[in-house]
DNA sequence: CGGTTTTCTTAAACTACTTTATTTTTCCAG
DNA sequence: CTGGAAAAATAAAGTAGTTTAAGAAAACCG
């Protein structure tokens, strides 16, 4: 599960930090440090419910899927990850609380980890971190706004067409039953509503 | 539209500050130079489509709505704002592009604003303010996570109780349309699912 | 490669939710 | 305090999405 650090993975990491901060080598080097390698075969389980994470993970290769289970045992996809993104359970990380979600491999996948230990000395050792983070979370938040909105607001179809232009590079790597499951429908609607596309 | 401020607001907007960090004498007169008043009477709007919203708003007293509405004429809520929320529209804030939102007072309200000026110029001056950002938004995106969940998992009826236990102080202030816009259903449905329950 | 499992497709019956329409209740402006 | 408007309730008919089932295609793995 974790291995050496590879030059590539942090020269991923490295420009996606650079986004919104600069670092200088010393900098670098020390954030290096708080982080470790880990990976997970395609199939394998990288958290699930009821554990406590200690990790925000960010994808280096691989496509990761976070989802959680109902009680009828169908699946509710939160998100997924592929190379340079971050993901994790929030609620868990944040409030040491049990985990709702599975994180799976959906292919063989490499990532980098920071344990919530190690988040919270970044902060102290490099505030800039509190600026990354800041950034970083604006993001996400108003790419989950539109979700939200788009599932209150939007049918199945019209959330399918925004998925595959917003994220084409995931639309092909994934299975269609998952994509229905991101998308909030059964396998089976969203069958016939690309073979409805299909004929126009 | 533009006032005195009160000192009731500020002490809340302290208090909502002090949740994550701790603000000197010096850095309070700083951060309060930095926003204005704003007010909004009943069914006024703070924010219409196309406009390039300038400011992020906190409630200081009132209820504020903020939704889209689609080609139908239809409402879709995207958050109620009541007293020490923050609000705003992320999206058009950051990228300073035309908002596709409405903000409209539900009742007679007051709120400061900071503008994208004094919000970039407040990191400048009081670094400490990036990490209470980051929490902040840490925190909202927690939430925004599990209600994006909620909506491709749960029945109207399950994320209408949710609701109720989660913001039952906003709750009995709404009207039931509006409640109805921001569970997803129509204010019809949501009638059947209320005198369903009561009967119960 | 080949056998097995998983995924995808199609279709019919079903359910959660919408639409339209009418009546009743609540609200609030003068 | 009252009359008009908006909101809520109820109900019938319609539609988006689910369920169940079965066969076809694709993916997996030894």
């Amino acid at each position: 599960m974790n291995e050496q650090v590879s030059v590539a993975a942090f020269d991923l990491i490295d420009q996606n930090v650079a986004r919104f901060i600069d670092l200088n080598d010393d900098e670098k080097a020390l954030f290096k440090s708080f982080l470790k390698a880990g990976s997970a075969k395609r199939k394998e389980f990288v958290l699930q419910p009821g554990e406590v994470t200690n990790y925000e993970y960010f994808v280096v290769k691989g496509c990761l899927k976070v989802y959680s289970m109902d009680n009828n045992g169908a699946e509710h996809v939160s998100m997924f990850a592929i190379e340079d993104f971050w993901t994790g359970d929030m609620a868990s990380f944040m409030l040491r609380q049990p985990s709702t979600y599975f994180i799976k491999a959906l292919e063989d996948s490499e990532f980098l980890m920071l344990s919530k230990q190690n988040f919270e000395r970044l902060f102290q050792e490099i505030p800039k971190f509190e600026r990354f983070y800041r950034n970083l979370y604006q993001r996400s938040l108003v790419s989950y706004i539109s979700r939200t909105n788009e599932g209150i607001s939007l049918t199945a179809e019209e959330r399918y067409e925004i998925f595959l232009s917003k994220y084409p590079q995931i639309a092909n790597r994934i299975k269609q039953k998952d994509m229905a499951a991101y998308l909030g429908i059964t396998p089976e609607f969203l069958s016939m509503i690309r073979s409805k596309i299909s004929k126009r």
